[in-house]
DNA sequence: TCTCCCCACCCCCAATTGGGGGTATGGCCA
DNA sequence: TGGCCATACCCCCAATTGGGGGTGGGGAGA
């Protein structure tokens, strides 16, 4: 039995809206919960819904959808945000996904591709419009500088305690997972803040996430 | 009359060479003109050959599939290239995309998704797969994480001083650094401690990172 | 062959850390 | 007025950490 997938919608066309939401609940397995005319709704009352996915259009008559969407996903971090509008801009596109949102659709998306995109939303998935797509991954291109692939110079051994340092492991923990003494640990952690140039275990995670 | 597309397969394993090569020709708008086992057979001959489309698995006998890709990009600038691959880790994911892939499909992906995919990348679409559409899009926010320092109940003296840890410094260079003596950064750290629920120094830093 | 490095382990020791207590002041607010 | 909390400080103590030494074995290269 899967659970249902609660759905708000965000959109200022009121047929639009409407019939979004018609179509929606006229499926087994997604409920549209509430719905929104503008942004100052949106954001007083949908933090009260807490649906699972929510469809936000991009042009509110009071703010931006984009704003829209950074504000209330800042309240409700868990839910999923799929943006549903007709612009295509690379500009807007990176604005939304910066603000939070995680799927991005073309209004002339076919109905059963928004309940499809709902439902991969909401497994984890990042459903775009194919034009949407590739712009993104357009994105990745122009920056051909990678900085700095892995040149602390660390042996897979030393990159593997390294790793589980990361994790919030303590030494013991380490000595245990490994199948090692704690000694061996403390003498390959004394190693690593050599070559990374640090002096706690703190720092030498710091490194790692830099 | 849709275009017949065509594919070129660069795939390690001959069983899944011919299965995949098979199972595409089987289609009516897409055929497989070239397979080849390694880069080096790929790079000698597939510009001679030019596809629509190239499946690149990432595991190759001779060179990564990565730098395959990138060199073939170069000579075929108007091939659309797939990753196919089972990894899933994002380092792999945008090197894959700058090297000039602009699909990505995981190999538990199901045939007819391949052949969805093949097409949506002929039409200019960028198909992944759920898992790895959502790891693009979460990398396309560095610092986006960062508007929720309320969730975790700190008081703004206990942030302070957690920033300061997340910067790498030790207690005592805190203590020195907010001018209050070792005693009181300890008692902060022990309240910090209890909030984010771990133990440690770097524990806590993970947690402020995340 | 003879290094060099990686892996694994051991000892010592000073310093630090984390956990447990505690005290005192001041602000907020009900 | 009393409770609650943030800030700031103190003590003790076991455990851990970081830094300094050292011992081997095994594999890759010169």
């Amino acid at each position: 039995m899967p659970e249902i997938i609660t759905v708000g919608i965000v959109e200022d066309s009121a047929p639009f809206r409407i019939g979004l939401r018609e179509f929606i609940n006229a499926s087994d397995d997604v409920r549209c919960v509430c719905t929104y005319p503008d942004g100052t709704a949106a954001l007083a009352d949908l933090p009260a819904q807490a649906p699972h996915v929510v469809l936000m259009d991009l042009q509110l008559p009071d703010c931006s959808g984009i704003e829209c969407t950074r504000r209330l996903k800042a309240a409700l971090p868990g839910t999923q945000f799929m943006i549903f509008t007709v612009h295509e801009d690379s500009e807007r596109i990176f604005q939304a996904l910066t603000a939070g949102a995680s799927g991005y659709l073309l209004k002339r998306t076919p109905p059963d591709g928004i309940l499809a995109a709902i439902r991969d939303l909401h497994r984890g998935g990042a459903p775009m419009s194919s034009e949407i797509a590739r712009k993104v991954v357009q994105h990745f291109r122009p920056q051909p500088a990678r900085p700095a692939p892995e040149s602390h110079g660390l042996s897979p051994r030393q990159e593997e305690i390294l790793k589980l340092l990361a994790q919030g492991h303590v030494p013991k923990e380490i000595a245990d997972k490994l199948g090692i003494t704690i000694e061996t640990v403390r003498s390959y952690l004394k190693l690593i803040y050599q070559k990374l140039h640090v002096r706690t275990r703190t720092e030498a995670v710091i490194k790692y996430f830099g």
